[in-house]
Parts: structure tokens; C-alpha cells; sequence
DNA sequence: CGTAAGATGAAG
DNA sequence: TTCATCTTACGG
């Protein structure tokens, strides 16, 4: 895809709209793409920024190679590896606007969560959120998204986003990197 | 080996 | 602000 040609920073800023998708045994759902992080390869807060290694790997793979890991010992995150095979980079998705299958987002949710129910701009306000919700798991590592069940779309209407770009959220190691992007006024950001 | 820290989320 | 929970990275 045209998009993951470009360089990290840039992608994960043009992400911003399009759609991310997946199509599960359990049923379809989708949202569109609000708020990314990038991780580039000279940034003490990537996770490839040493050395390649058994959890880093996919960052290493082809534009377009998904990667998800554990953190916290009890959540997921998904990035989407982006630059050549050999380069460690990636942008990170944070957050969703739901658009398909907020009811199976719902269950999902409530399946690991003891809350009654999450109001649509809770279902995927967050990394972790978001993995839980769209039914992301980490045997999807080293995938290609667009060449499997996990996919994205362009975004559909024309019109320009306005876009916020920030620092980036948990981190300690580069944290005054300007490397996170979301839209403005978007409800279903993870924090403004 | 031992251990501290981590790209989080929900409850108090 | 605190806790749940555990893999990975890195030092001894």
C-alpha cells in the first residue's frame, strides 16, 4: 500500500482516518483510526531502539507487519510496523472511533472487565482498549495487514482532518518527542 | 539467576 | 493514586 511508503512519523499522522478492520469468527468489526504514536528507530522509547530481539522482531519485518505485544503483564498493544525490512520502526494505534460491531466490541469488553457497560467513546479509547474491543490477539505477530483478516480502509470522506500533534503518553524514556498525532475534537480519543 | 520497569486500565 | 499481573531486559 501507497500509505506505509512514506516515513514513520508521516504515516502515523496520515493513518489518522483511515479504518481499521477485522473480521473474526465471532463477526466483523471496525473503527476508524483517531489517535497513533510513532517509534522510530533513534528513540529511547522504542522497543527496537537497542537491539532486535524474540518480542521486537516484527517491528524489524516489512511496512505493513503487525505487531502486538504484552505490557503490564495484562493488556495488548497493536503497532503496525512501518520503513524497510531491518528497520525498527512502527507506529502504535491508540484509538478508535467505533463504526462496525460496537455490540460485539461491547461483549468483548465486558468479558474482561467487571463494569456494566462502556459508553461507545469508551470502547477503544486506549491501546489496550481497542486490542480488546476488535478481538486482537498476539498470535496475529508478524502478519501483513491487508493480507489478512486484519485490514485497513481509506478513509471515506474528503475532507481534511485537523490534526493535534502531542507528546506521547506512558513513557519516560523520550518523553518530550512530539511523536503522537490525534484528531481534534474527537470524542474517542485516550486523552487530550 | 534475580529483579525492576513497563507504549495500561479500572477502581478507590 | 493505587493495584492488578507478568514478560522481557539487563545486571550480578
Amino acid at each position: 500500500m501507497m500509505l506505509l511508503e512514506k516515513d514513520t512519523l508521516t504515516i502515523a499522522k496520515e493513518l489518522l482516518g483511515w479504518s481499521l478492520v477485522h473480521e473474526s469468527e465471532e463477526g466483523t468489526t471496525a473503527g476508524i483510526i483517531v489517535e497513533t504514536e510513532g517509534y522510530l528507530q533513534d528513540d529511547p522509547a522504542c522497543h527496537a531502539y537497542r537491539k532486535k530481539s524474540p518480542r521486537n522482531a516484527p517491528m524489524f519485518g516489512e511496512a505493513g507487519t503487525i505487531y502486538v505485544y504484552q505490557i503490564y503483564g495484562m493488556h495488548f498493544c497493536v503497532n503496525i510496523s512501518t520503513n524497510k525490512k531491518d528497520i525498527g520502526e512502527a507506529v502504535l494505534i491508540r484509538a478508535l472511533e467505533p463504526t462496525i460491531g460496537q455490540d460485539l466490541m461491547q461483549k468483548r469488553r465486558l468479558a474482561l472487565s467487571k463494569v456494566q457497560s462502556f459508553r461507545p467513546h469508551e470502547l477503544c479509547s486506549g491501546p489496550g482498549k481497542l486490542v480488546q474491543a476488535m478481538g486482537i490477539h498476539k498470535g496475529m505477530n508478524n502478519w501483513m495487514i491487508q493480507e489478512s483478516k486484519l485490514y485497513l480502509l481509506p478513509p471515506v470522506n474528503e475532507k481534511p482532518l485537523e490534526i493535534i500533534t502531542t507528546t506521547r503518553i506512558g513513557i519516560t524514556q523520550g518523553a518530550e518527542l512530539p511523536y503522537r498525532f490525534y484528531v481534534e475534537d474527537s470524542k474517542f480519543v485516550s486523552k487530550k
